[in-house]
DNA sequence: TCAATTCGTTCAGGCTCTGGACTAATTAAA
DNA sequence: TTTAATTAGTCCAGAGCCTGAACGAATTGA
């Protein structure tokens, strides 16, 4: 388990070299090949060369010649191109399915969410659904031009990543269910091998590359849904744990006497501040309901009671608030991130909750570090994790496009 | 702060390979090249170039011929050498200063351990002290053949690395100390830029080489002395967080109604299971006396204590372990990790203290793992930083042997 | 004694980066 | 308008490092 190092041939050499230059022509874009050659210290010829082969294989496009105002031959600038390749992310959740495709370029070309009542519902049924929804988000990617270079999806659950398989959903009401391998049977082939994560983790991926992005630094990223869990990320990478089971957030004991939890443990921050004890603290009933999200779900009517200024729920609010900074402060203290997001629900109720949060947080966080780290609302919608997954793609296009490099090039129709 | 690709040249291929072929060395020694070139992949023709290389560099020998029973030419067994190079590892702490010499095969070839009481003394004259100790070790080291390729240092508080600087270490009294320019300036250059780490880092490392090794898997090192801290190891790597403040356990609130805490929170484990606060809840006076450890210390008194079956001090271990394992069980529901490991007074107090740990961090670890993380005691001494930071050293070698490359086959009387 | 087997080296070859020379395109100055 | 200066990008020989086939070396079993 330690971090192996691998043998590196001229082929390794030349794929992360790729990596490299598509990296830096990604960050300023439009870019000459001179100024290419500069910042990465190759030698133009070299730079020529490795340019060359991410535009044939579709990858970066010429924009023509650009005068910098400076005297010389005028550069031509290079940048990705966002017209051959997209990643499609796909989300499984408790009350919706959702698709989604982006472009190299990281734009959203379709998007695609279905309410659909999942709790309990056949998986091979649901996945059935899932592909469908993959088929059509494919086929609108081909329409425009792209070519799915690979997808993933976003599962909310404990995973085993390895084999592809779900463990347990206890929302979903899954178990051991071959989730990959009942996609990729309905998908056509994919360049990349399908993968698939969980659910809390893609969002918070997906608040990287679609929120405030790189300013986040390193960070932990709450998402509650009707647990509450957070997706820690170090460095553009999530942090996982050794079993994957890293960010159980809505775990963590806030109350050492407080009320019993179905884990077994007791006061667990999701006895205090998961979905289900906000609304019933807040005096709203039907928690049960089929769709918890949604325009007539119970929490818009929390929001609106919020909005109304009733004291039991903004004291309910605040509470969970509350719990939810100390918990946050136990994560501070261990994984001393940069920012803290708020996503899930909490983004929703960040109006009323954010004081409570932060003096929790404050409070808890103390004397080594001058401050407490930055706290952020998430901006993403419902399926953030499905843009997180199609963004996992993309990231890992750029990150290796030597896996495209045989596979598009041998396309009969490439150009 | 996103994982960034470096390029790759012919010389960088080299490095990481010679790299491959020493961590395989390492691992499977004695090892001969065709066995070598089967499990990495490599040709006959590589591997025996870059054996030569590291041959030449004196980081490996050759052993004769050995015979495995079979038939066919027998093979020369290459292992690495321990007789070149070593690491040199040194701690400051409050009551004692050490220095470590590691060779390549992470043999112990000397190891110094002075008291001393540098609580508010002048950095300077402190690090000079550890100059005095380095010097001597360096000069231990030459007697048996040993070149020091570097050094790293362990010092117990903030420190910012990339400046090589103290921020605050609250238990010396120190505050924004240049401490790796006064090291390395009393030192003789070395082949490797000097470095330093936290204490606890460098402990939980120490650990990994010296303890139970990679069977920990990922895992947390919680190393009370003074104050309670814990060092994170992720697939060989200390988790360091954002600004180097992660692991902070000591500041994990487990009563939000606890005491108030000099960082200014409530009921921080620091109040519940620092070792000032169990001698006190234990009836042990003196606890602000110059030296804590030792067999005259307060620590060692508090053992006798347990040893003999007293009650007030049985009791006072079993609250601090009932603390501890409730700021652990925090830690593995964010971390999940493989293994906890008790370190410092905890491992002294782990005969008394480890039911309550494991109960607590069983109660608050929750429904989504199996089991909770395994739970080990460390084995190491009070300088197991130091041993950590000379294993710092090694590692850094066998991770990139091509830095002493030039460095000893220029060496006048390199042979 | 000879064939089989395994180890390690030698040597030609190929891939990829380097570096200087060269062509191309533009601006500033004469 | 011409010329020099400047910058962009390509060409080509060269060097570093890995590959692969051939070969000599050392040992076992028949």
């Amino acid at each position: 388990m330690r971090n192996e190092i691998t043998p590196v041939r001229h082929g390794t050499m030349r794929a992360r070299n790729l990596a490299v230059v598509l990296g830096e022509i990604s960050r300023r874009q439009p870019v000459s090949r001179a100024r290419l050659a500069d910042v990465t210290g190759f030698t133009k010829t070299t730079v020529s060369s490795l340019v060359a082969a991410l535009k044939d294989a579709g990858l970066v496009r010429e924009d023509g010649p650009v005068r910098d105002g400076e005297r010389g031959r005028p550069a031509t600038a290079v940048s990705v191109n966002g017209d051959r390749v997209a990643g499609l992310g796909l989300e499984v959740n408790v009350d919706y399915l959702a698709a989604c495709v982006l472009d190299l370029g990281r734009r959203i070309r379709h998007r695609h969410i279905v309410a659909a009542d999942n709790r309990g519902r056949d998986p091979e049924r649901v996945i059935g659904a899932l592909t469908d929804l993959a088929e059509t988000a494919i086929a609108a990617a081909g329409e425009q031009g792209l070519t799915v270079a690979g997808a993933v999806v976003a599962l909310p659950g404990t995973l085993d990543r390895a084999g592809g398989r779900v463990r347990t959903a206890p929302n979903l009401g899954w178990r051991d269910v071959a989730a990959e391998d009942l996609l990729t049977a309905g998908l056509p082939p994919l360049a990349l091998p399908a993968d698939q994560d969980n659910e809390a983790n893609l969002a918070a991926l997906g608040e990287l590359w679609f929120g405030d992005g790189p300013d986040l630094g390193s960070y932990v990223h709450v998402s509650g849904e009707i647990g509450v869990g957070a997706g820690i990320v170090v460095d553009g990478r999530v942090f996982r744990g050794a079993h994957g089971f890293a960010g159980e957030l809505g775990h963590v004991v806030v109350d050492p006497d407080g009320p019993p939890c179905a884990c077994g443990g007791r006061g667990c921050l999701e006895q205090a501040a998961g979905q289900e004890a906000i609304l019933r603290a807040a005096g709203i009933p039907d928690v049960t309901a089929t769709s918890t999200a949604g325009p007539d779900g119970p929490l818009a009517a929390l929001v609106t009671l919020l909005r109304g200024g009733d004291e039991r729920a903004l004291s309910a609010v605040r509470r969970a608030g509350e719990a939810l900074g100390q918990a946050l402060a136990a994560a501070v203290n261990l994984l001393d991130p940069d920012t803290i997001v708020l996503g899930g629900i909490f983004s929703a109720l960040a109006p009323w909750a954010r004081p409570a949060v932060e003096a929790a947080l404050a409070r808890g966080t103390g004397i080594v570090r001058t401050a407490p780290p930055r706290l952020t609302v998430s901006r993403l919608g419902g399926d953030a994790a499905a843009l997180g997954a199609a963004a996992l793609v993309v990231e890992r296009v750029m990150n290796d496009p030597a896996l495209l490099l045989a596979e598009i090039s041998a396309r009969p129709d490439g150009r």
